[in-house]
DNA sequence: ATGAAAGCGCTAACAA
DNA sequence: TTGTTAGCGCTTTCAT
């Protein structure tokens, strides 16, 4: 800044001002700061200004997600990307990877880099660092689950009221023996599905001894290799309920590998690419993660700009897509 | 910092070297200050520390993949970021929608918050602000593709080569009108694409006039309405190369619309998610995002810890995955 | 092994 | 409208 104040024969002041868009500086003045900054290439240090800046913002924001190669984390980041350009804010991005020190640690690092908001999925039901991060004034939205607790902003779907949902679709087909089929049950989300099921098996009058549930599952591998241990028993079940993409997309390689899509009916939490081209399509609760993201991130920003209403719980609508796999009526027995 | 060290009764200057694991500090001291530095819940401020450190580095990297939510670059930003955190290194990831003006607003936030280093996907053949970040000594490495007339670290498929062994494929079956579905053409990857797709039409000697092309594609809706007007038209194509990830999505739901997913054979550029769940299932050409990103981030660090060699161009292997819409024979007319 | 002082690039407060 | 000075939180250098 100082050779740019040279080279346009100002003050350093000045130059702060023009690149900072602030008022009273003379438009000729402007113009001749504007072009020692392009001849010189010169960009700003947005860090070493927050040092000094009231309020210490840095104009960047930290953003903790399940994995940033996963398609529903993706299009959350893709909203809050978009909502953070429009107003200059640059976005740190971190995958969680459902294990709470990898979660300490992300934040850790936001922290160190002085962010000025963030937006979290959690895999801790008390996470050790939100005293620090409240203490500091910090905004913090959560996504998708939210610790437990805790009166904080958080955008989340009513994972229960839409495991019910999905199951008691399968149960208006027909359905008695229904597999739960579901992550983690540490996870907040994965425990509200499975008591959603439960609810809709409940609310039926079936028997859970009917419904096998296999729970701790991860990813497609080990949904499939579940699935096809249920599958081979001697009471399969004729419906499935996967509580989460990957676990579908296992599930559904299970089911084409015993020859069984058109057999046993499926319904998947969460909507997967191409979830339409297979063969039956892919019945599914779809979640809206694209305004998750949105809505957490306006909420993020407002806060910065002084809301300092009650904590809000946002429940984003799911809808259910009936695609085929949904809709088998179970073999006649 | 200066809290923490009144806490512990040791001056500024002995916290620095605690946190940052410097040597020359007594055991009994040290454990002191992380008392302490737990006791106030501290985190350094990297920002301020980078100012005066040697070198500047900020701990920091800038991302530019084409979208955040598309998949390819999920994977490359998962690599990215795995390395990286290996390292203390948080990461900057932008979305570049194939739109120059998007590329240098991108470099230029990550300029303004002083990165170490860039991986970037472009969509400008000579972007500007290049001047900029390599008279910085900034270290780049451009991901998927890379500025004509520059000798730069870079990591890509061999796209021309993979589109032709594609190409050839569908020949190989039979085929002799061959449809090309492809990006925008200022994208050197689509450029290359359609090189590669009429290299394989030269070396059989099959006319080009026989071989539809549309290019300018951008989404998969766009894709569909083409390949819908190419299947309705009067010489429609016994076989379609569909040169990226989104538009074989479009490609598959035309040929899904039209009933002709069995009669009309389908090669895609790029793996897509569920591929082998549709029936049938879809050929592609995958490239390794992983590989890209892996060797991408690598090659940046190398060049932080002083590599100085000239510049490489990786180029990461791609397979032709056969899983049956690239093996289907032309109708007999 | 520890600390004091200077200064990184910038912005706030104030002066001209 | 413009410039000067101090100081943000830290690391460097140098002294102890």
């Amino acid at each position: 800044m100082k050779q740019v104040a040279a080279l346009a024969g100002v003050g350093i002041k000045t130059v702060s001002r023009v690149v900072n868009h602030e008022a009273n500086v003379a438009p000729a003045t402007a113009s001749r700061v504007w072009d020692a900054v392009r001849a010189l290439d010169y960009h700003v240090d947005l860090q070493a200004g927050s040092l000094r800046r009231a309020g210490g913002r840095t104009r960047t924001l930290g953003l903790l997600v399940s994995s940033v190669d996963n398609p529903f984390a993706g299009a959350i980041h893709r909203a809050v990307e978009d909502a953070a350009v429009e107003r200059g804010v640059s976005v740190f991005t971190s995958s969680l990877d459902d294990d709470p020190l990898r979660e300490a640690y992300a934040v850790s690092a936001f922290l160190q880099r002085r962010v000025d908001g963030l937006i979290l999925t959690t895999a801790s039901p008390r996470p050790q660092y939100l005293g620090a991060v409240l203490q500091r004034g910090l905004p913090v939205v959560y996504v998708d689950r939210k610790p437990v607790d805790e009166t904080l902003d958080a955008v989340t779907s009513d994972n229960r009221a839409a495991a019910e949902l999905a199951t008691a679709h399968l149960i208006s087909h027909g359905h008695r023996r229904i597999a739960l089929l579901a992550d983690r049950l540490d996870i907040g989300t994965a425990r509200e599905r499975q008591r959603g099921f439960l609810d809709a098996l409940g609310h039926a009058g079936i028997s859970t001894t009917l419904a096998p549930m296999v729970t701790e599952l991860h990813d497609a591998a080990s949904a499939q290799v579940a699935l096809a241990r249920l599958l081979a028993s001697e009471a399969p079940p004729t419906a499935v309920f996967s509580a989460q993409n990957l676990i579908t997309v296992g599930a559904l390689h299970a089911l084409r590998v015993a020859g069984l899509q058109h057999a046993v009916a499926l319904v998947g939490f969460d909507d997967i690419p191409l979830a339409d081209l297979v063969e039956p399509g892919v019945t599914v609760i779809a979640q809206d993660p694209q305004q998750i993201g949105r809505v957490a991130v306006e909420r993020v920003f407002a806060r910065l700009e002084g809301d300092t209403s009650p904590a809000r719980h946002t429940i984003t609508p799911t809808k259910l897509i009936p695609r085929g796999s949904g809709e088998i009526a179970p073999a006649a027995e």
